[in-house]
Parts: C-alpha cells; sequence; structure tokens
DNA sequence: AAACTGACTATTTTACAAATCTGGTCATTT
DNA sequence: AAATGACCAGATTTGTAAAATAGTCAGTTT
C-alpha cells in the first residue's frame, strides 16, 4: 500500500487545499500537513507545484466529462443533447469549490495558474463541443461548418444567455434560456413569411 | 471667447491626456497645464475628475452613434445594415485611442473608472442596436424577439468571432466572419433537408 | 537499499513607515 | 466676476527589513 497510498493522501490533500484556498495560498508545507507526509515526499511523485495542481485539474476535467457522457441519449436530437450537456457542465462548474475558489482568485489577484487552470477547463468543454458537433454534421442533423468556431460559439452564447445578460436586466428563466438558445442558434432570426 | 474658450481648451485637454495615459495616470495638475488654464478652472465647468471623464466619455459614444447612422441605408436589408454597423463599430473601438488605453489599463490595473467607462461604452452599443432590432422587428424583418437579449448576443457573438476566436485559432477572414454571424443568427444551423 | 523526512537556502512576498503625489478647496489676484 | 495656484487631507508609492515559500538534499526510518 505504501506507494500508491502516499500518492492518493497527497492527491487528496491538494484538492482539499486548492478549493479551499485557491492555487496561491496553497503552500507545500499545508498539503504535506494535510496529506500527513513529509514535503519531500510530494516531490517524490510531482516534480513541482504546477504539476500537482494540474494532476488535480485533470480528475476534475475526467469528472466534467463523465457528466457530460451521462447527459448525451443518442437516440434524442442534437440540440436537446447539447442544451442538456452545456446545462449540466455549467452547472457543475458554478458549483465545483476548486473552480470558484479559481474563479475568484483571477478575479481578485489575477494568478497566472489560477487563469491558466479556468482557460484548461474552458478548453475541454470546447473540445468535448466539437467532438459533439462532428457527429451531429456526419448525422446530417446540422448545416456542414467549422466545428471549433461553432463551438466556442455555442458556450459563448449559453454563457451569455445564463450569466452575462443578468448584469443588464432580471435573469432569464431555464425555459426563456432554452427558447433563445434554439431560435437564435439552430432556427435562425430571420423571418421566413 | 472667455468662458466657452476655456472650457473647450479644458476639454481639449482631458480628451488628449486621458487618451495618453488612462484615467488613473492623468492628473488635473497634467490637465490644466495642457489646457494652459489654472487647476481651479477645470472645477468652475466640471465638478470632478470623474465628471470630466464623463464629459469626454459622452463625446465618443456620439462620435460612434454617427459613425453608427452613417452605414444605415434604410432601404437596404436588416442583416445588411447590422453587419456594417457592427463592423464600423468594433473597427472604431479598436482603433480610438482613449478606448485602447482605457482596455488596458482596466487589463493592467484593474481601474474601476476604466472599466464603468469601457461599460457605458458597450452599454451605447446594446442601446443603439435595440433600436435597430425594434425597428426590424416592426418591420417584419426578423422573429419578434426580446430586443435587448438578441442585441447583447449580437454584439457576443460579432465579438467572439472577429476577436475572442483568435486565441484559439487563426483569425477569420472578413468574409467568413460575414458568413458565420449569418448563419448562426439569421439563417439558423438546423438542417432544413 | 529504498522510501521518506524536515531543516536548509535562495528567492519571492509581505509589512510598514517615510516620502511623495493628487484631487479638491478657497483666499488672493487679475 | 473670473481665474488662479498654494495649500491640505488623504491616498499612493517607495525603500527596506522581516517573513514566507518552493524546492533540495543530507540524514533517518523502514
Amino acid at each position: 500500500m505504501a506507494v500508491v497510498d502516499r500518492r492518493q493522501q497527497v492527491i487528496k490533500a491538494a484538492a482539499k487545499s486548492f478549493s479551499l484556498f485557491g492555487y496561491k495560498a496553497t503552500t507545500m508545507d499545508q498539503v504535506a500537513k494535510i496529506a500527513n507526509v513529509g514535503k519531500g515526499t510530494i516531490y517524490t511523485f510531482f516534480s513541482n507545484k504546477e504539476q500537482l495542481f494540474d494532476e488535480i485539474l485533470h480528475s476534475v476535467i475526467l469528472e466534467m466529462k463523465n457528466i457530460a457522457d451521462r447527459e448525451i441519449k443518442r437516440d434524442k436530437p442534437f440540440f436537446d443533447n447539447l442544451q442538456r450537456v452545456l446545462d449540466a457542465l455549467l452547472d457543475f462548474r458554478s458549483e465545483h469549490e476548486l473552480i470558484i475558489k479559481l474563479s475568484q482568485e483571477k478575479r481578485e489577484f489575477g494568478t497566472l495558474q489560477a487563469q491558466e487552470g479556468l482557460d484548461k477547463i474552458e478548453g475541454a468543454i470546447i473540445a468535448y463541443l466539437e467532438r459533439e458537433v462532428e457527429h451531429a454534421i456526419s448525422k446530417n442533423e446540422i448545416k456542414p461548418c467549422d466545428p471549433k468556431v461553432i463551438s466556442v460559439v455555442m458556450l459563448k452564447l449559453y454563457v451569455t444567455l445564463t450569466a452575462e445578460l443578468n448584469k443588464l436586466q432580471a435573469p432569464l428563466s431555464k425555459e426563456e434560456i432554452k427558447s433563445y438558445f434554439r431560435l437564435i442558434l439552430a432556427e435562425g432570426l430571420a423571418q421566413t413569411t
């Protein structure tokens, strides 16, 4: 149990500390203390603080992938799946303690590693959407287009509708968000009569 | 010429200084010096630094309104006008020295007044779009929808296509931007065959 | 000998007081 | 009556000493 167990202790302690205090305010001494491990031991598994952070980040991204996979039903239409995936992902993102803490740290101190961490998470979401868009194109469910461009736009649109807009007016209801998302992205605004 | 002239001198000096140094690094002493005026004189026209800043900001916003008006041809279709207006406005925004400086100041120092100034400019753009969207709805050119919501989305989409996306991949050409903008917003992605 | 440890170091970050600067005022000048 | 700049209170910057931290490694434990 020796090596594996210690490694897990370190990872668990790091996850806890990064979530509680953010990147900057997490010290290697503290992680070692929480993990009940000598500081040097951490460096036998991870070559530095950033790599330890990366490990935690990757497990969060993996968790997100599982959440997204759970929402996809291959027999349902693309836009239904898309909506559910985005909803679940952004819900997760706005509730996960590590992500909340990193967002705050980025806002408050502009810590580079917090910024980069959040970018990686966003990149993972976009990469996930990209695959789904490709799938939808090949199934002829949506028109041919660049999956990268469309994925970025989809995420931005969803964030705009769910969060951004609230700065300017009362939040939209879930139903309104759903219908605007489809109106804009799927059906188009152009009047057809 | 006394009063009017001095007021103009102050405004001109302030515009120059804010554009050159940003909000924070512009001092009232400096404005007075550039304007060839005693510092006290500034306070006979503007009650404080923020109000002087506001004056400059309002003239920029007025300038933007004129630029936008110039792009609108009532005999052309809504989406053509929209595209031209957004293009001209964002071009102006990315080239105007004051706006560039304020963006930099916001990024680098997080100055509240720089942030608020940029928000006002963005608000003005959205308000302008709102009026156009209302007009298009009443002319039955686009489907009925909340003009505020749609305006915000339009601006975000355009910014995403023109700027945001460049962080992740090579910039789109003007033609590509135009066609993606229409594909997403006007026609919709849903496959109709 | 292999795994683990924490004292140690070079560097970064913080704390804090002194010095400087700045927005705004107002008694004096024009 | 309009304009001015010396002045002031409060904010900001600067210099520097003290504290903290990431990472190492000689020594300890298993």
